[in-house]
DNA sequence: CGGACAAGCTGA
DNA sequence: CAGCTTGTCCGG
């Protein structure tokens, strides 16, 4: 077996297994006489090294670029994979034998992207290379599916045409729309083209629900990671989430993203890979159209494609009326839930219409303490960067934690007294809840409470929001949290917690309603919900980046650990004539790299030599 | 990462 | 000085 069937395309049926064999001009040595030799990866982060191996002749034939392989490195045997072919071998090193071939990887092309992946986020290629590997071992492929004739089930979309006929299009559809009509036209596509498309959900269940929808109407799909060989022998629609960008698809057509907003496309953990621009790259090198659909992008996705929105009207359908509870009047002592919002709620829990229960968001994760002010209720904020600030020391004092300013406790609006705002958390709310409404209310917590279908209200973090399929009403308790978390994109995901709401209450004419409670009744993410316009939000939101020098302004990398302080000089060093600048250290020790894109950015974060040190390296940090 | 090897520490 | 720990180096 082959890295991958990759010349397997037309062959239809059984064993597409054709090999890259031992004529292709892919070796990037020369194409010697002498004995066959392969460039290995070890499967082993701390290595990010290639070595050297002879092919023996009993594995000539399965053999190829992306092959997963083992070898013996340094006495033991260890895994990896093949990441060049045919190669001159540095002279003077004794070269050993393949162990053995354990089953196939990522195709020669995402070995590539790999490569690149491993340069665009500073990380180990063998991190990307283990997600674009299949998750069991896999020798054989099945046989390529069937092509039944695709449903008509899902009518051609003008917009959807259109953002296909483009490399790269950012498509705004409103937050209930349905995707299909979208998927469709890519499947149509690659159809055409007799190859596959590709289309990525944020959530497992989202990708789940898409894949059972295309088959339940015909179309030959795999659903990632689990049929990662059926997506190999060439299924038509390949469907999966954040690792799904290096999931096997022959002859890529189409590349489509859902809710590309979504944080969940960010992977956490170093290397910080985003699966949307992942995605987006590889379908620009196969020469695929990519469309990235959602009902709010951020300026990063802006940035990148070509914005197509709906007509006005539709996308005033999408979106809910918004019912926002100016809480500035209340003393920040009160309850959690406002007037305004209780009689809301016994309304709709009174009328039970059927469309789902009442939904309460709470979101009490990120630490952030607001203080108000006692008399006009402003919220305390720094004068310099806007972020919410804390009260604290002796005596007391409104500090900024984001860029350190400091300034008596006195509101900035009206000289008024500033004092902490108090913040009960989700027990509280539900046991509140219970008083004021008189019905049994479901605390929600965390991903693994059952959610009764019966109840009528529901009490919980932002999770809840992915936890029931629809609601009569979604009322956030203190979007203050959201809009003001102490991350760059706080007021996109506050917006698209908005766009998850309308989508839970069906938009406009389902009659649901969405109400948040905030102390910045104007905040420019409410009044984008508020007018069914998500461009408000960018617009407001761009200067304020280019500004401050954050994304998409400006690519950021954030270093931090150990051996972070070596590497923010190494990267001052080799980053000056990039126009990369490197601040710091910061509260907790991190430095920032700022560069006018990624390609100064990326270029100096590798050419800076890495400390012995532990440090990590997060490129595209959320919080800043 | 993990084996090899060197240099340093300990106890009789 | 054997026997052990700790640290550094490097792999095809």
């Amino acid at each position: 077996m082959g890295g991958h069937p990759q010349g397997g395309r037309r062959e239809a049926g059984a064993l597409a297994l054709t090999l890259p064999a031992a004529d292709g001009p892919e070796g990037d040595g020369p194409e010697g006489d002498g004995p066959r030799v392969v460039r290995v990866l070890p499967d082993v982060a701390a290595i990010d090294r290639p070595f050297d191996y002879l092919v023996p002749e009993r594995l000539e034939e399965a053999v190829g670029v992306g092959t997963r392989v083992r070898a013996v490195l340094h006495n033991r045997r260890v895994g990896g994979w093949v990441v060049a072919d045919r190669v001159a071998p540095p002279e003077g090193v004794r070269l050993r034998p393949l162990s053995s071939v354990s089953g196939m990887g990522p195709a020669p092309e995402l070995v590539e992207l790999a490569r690149w992946a491993a340069w665009r986020w500073a990380g180990p290629m063998a991190t990307f290379l283990q997600t674009a590997s299949p998750p069991r071992i896999v020798r054989q492929l099945p046989p390529r599916p069937g092509r039944a004739t695709l449903p008509s089930a899902w009518p051609p979309d003008d917009l959807a045409q259109e953002a296909l006929a483009r490399p790269r299009s950012v498509l705004r559809l409103p937050p209930p729309a349905d995707p299909l009509p979208l998927v469709a036209a890519a499947l149509a596509r690659a159809r055409e083209r007799d190859g596959s498309a590709l289309v990525l959900a944020p959530s497992h269940a989202g990708a789940e629900r898409l894949s059972a929808r295309l088959r339940w109407a015909g179309v030959d799909v795999a659903l990632l990671p689990g049929e990662w060989p059926l997506a190999a022998a060439g299924a038509t629609a390949v469907v999966g989430t954040r690792a799904g960008a290096w999931g096997p698809v022959t002859g890529l057509s189409a590349v489509v993203v859902l809710d590309g907003h979504d944080e969940a496309y960010h992977e956490e953990r170093a290397p910080t890979w985003v699966a949307w621009v992942v995605a987006a790259e590889r379908a620009q090198r196969a020469g695929a159209p990519c469309v990235i659909a959602s009902p709010c992008p951020t300026l990063e996705l802006l940035a990148w494609g070509t914005e197509l929105r709906p007509a006005r009207g539709v996308e005033r359908q999408g979106w809910p009326a918004l019912e926002v509870v100016d809480r500035r009047s209340d003393d920040p002592r009160t309850g959690l839930f406002s007037v305004r919002v209780v009689e809301l709620l016994r309304k709709e829990v009174a009328s039970a219409r059927g469309r789902g229960p009442a939904v309460c968001v709470l979101n009490r994760k990120g630490r952030a303490r607001l203080v108000a002010c006692a008399s006009c209720g402003e919220l305390g904020r720094c004068a310099h960067c806007h972020a919410a600030v804390e009260l604290q020391g002796d005596p007391r004092t409104l500090r900024c934690p984001a860029c350190g300013t400091e300034r008596p406790p006195v509101c900035l609006a009206c000289g008024g007294k500033v004092r902490k705002v108090v913040r009960a958390g989700v027990t509280r709310a539900r046991e509140e809840l219970e008083a004021l409404l008189r019905v049994p209310v479901q605390e929600v917590a965390g991903p693994a409470s059952e959610v009764s279908p019966t109840a009528v209200a529901l009490v919980g973090t932002e999770a809840v929001l992915h936890r029931v399929p629809s609601a009569g009403a979604v009322v956030f308790l203190d979007m203050d949290q959201e809009l003001l978390a102490p991350r760059y994109g706080a007021a996109e995901q506050a917006l698209a917690l908005l766009a998850r709401a309308a989508r839970l209450v069906g938009g406009r004419d389902g009659g649901g309603r969405v109400a948040v409670q905030t102390r910045q009744p104007r905040h420019p993410a409410l009044e984008a919900a508020l007018h069914a316009d998500p461009g408000r939000l960018a617009t407001s939101e761009a200067p304020r980046r280019a500004e401050l020098g954050l994304p998409p302004a400006k690519a950021l990398a954030l270093v931090s650990g150990e051996g972070g302080p070596e590497l923010a000089a190494q990267l001052r060093e080799v980053g000056r004539d990039r126009g990369v600048d490197v601040a710091g250290p910061d509260g907790a020790g991190g430095f920032m790299a700022r560069a006018p894109d990624h390609g100064a950015l990326c270029d100096a974060l590798a050419a800076a030599a890495r400390p012995a040190a532990r440090v990590r390296v997060e490129v595209d940090p959320r919080r800043v």
